[in-house]
DNA sequence: CGGCGCACCTGAGTGC
DNA sequence: TGCACTCAGGTGCGCC
């Protein structure tokens, strides 16, 4: 589920349920991740520690302690974190608890284990988060994200723009549903090479970035109230995508077929006739 | 360095 | 009903 805007409102749902809560104990799967559970940092550094803050950085979410550590998810292809009553009945792929001193807890349930827990204990966190930040992309939603940054960035590569978009080190939080829908949107070919790209069409693609991740924000966020016992799965379904899925079906802006082909071994979709390199 | 292919997993869907 | 196969929204490794 998770690119930017699913973790974005992932965070939001939390805030209200996590915020200066105690995490009591903690309970874990005896299944791998994506990365070994920490369990040792886990007992060590989360548990009895109360939570301050929950920030996004990608498609991480960091989970703050008072106590500076930082417990950190990432949700890969399936995960989802929810608030449950302690005592609701466990699901299947529930790989993570942690119990709240409210009778609460919020579980990480993910199914193919391509998501990831790490902690970053109090007296090593603000190195980590510098290392971690350090491979990271710039953020759609920060000053940085500006056209004359994207053309700096794109100047000595010839990778399609699609692949530029959803590559985290270059850009944080485009997966590839918003990838494609960001590029109809734009009216570029996802085949475009970067380096080829005007200052002019950096700035569309920019607008597009900004103005389809804040819809797809707000899409999810309608269901933000109902976070609460749903394993909140905010997200794709609530928005209304342009291209993505849509092979052979009619471009909604001139009605042309719909293609799809693979770029970096991902599905894209476009407009042949919209989208031009 | 840049760019590609693939592995890591499970489950849903498809065609025979 | 069962089997074999393909595909899925992410990331990071090894290889050229």
């Amino acid at each position: 589920m998770p690119e930017l805007p699913e973790v974005e409102v992932t965070r939001q749902g939390l805030l209200p349920h996590l915020l200066q809560r105690r995490i009591t104990t903690i309970t874990w799967s005896s299944k791998r991740l994506r990365l070994p559970i920490p369990r040792k940092l886990l007992h060590e550094s989360i548990q009895g520690n109360c939570i301050a803050a929950i920030d996004r950085r990608a498609k991480y979410l960091l989970i703050r302690m008072q106590d500076g550590s930082v417990l950190v998810f990432h949700l890969g292809m399936t995960g989802k974190l929810g608030v449950f009553p302690a005592a609701a009945p466990k699901a299947p792929h529930d790989h993570l608890r942690l119990q709240l001193d409210n009778e609460m807890e919020m579980r990480f349930n993910d199914v193919r284990r391509f998501g990831s827990i790490s902690v970053w204990p109090a007296e090593q966190a603000i190195m980590q988060e510098e290392e971690f930040n350090s491979n990271k992309g710039i953020e759609p939603f920060s000053p940085e994200f500006t056209p004359a940054n994207l053309v700096r960035l794109a100047r000595r590569r010839s990778m399609p723009v699609k692949t530029f978009l959803m590559d985290s080190r270059i850009i944080a939080g485009i997966g590839n549903i918003y990838a494609n829908e960001i590029l109809f949107a734009a009216s570029i070919h996802p085949q475009t090479k970067v380096n080829l790209l005007s200052e002019k069409q950096w700035q569309k693609i920019a607008d597009c970035c900004l103005q389809i991740l804040t819809r797809a924000i707000a899409a999810g966020g309608s269901t933000i109230s109902d976070f609460l016992g749903a394993s909140g799965n905010p997200g794709y379904f609530q928005l209304q995508l342009a291209v993505y899925g849509k092979k052979d079906e009619s471009c909604p802006r001139c009605g042309k077929t719909i293609e799809k082909d693979t770029i970096g071994g991902r599905a894209t979709y476009y407009c042949s006739n919209c989208q031009t390199m």
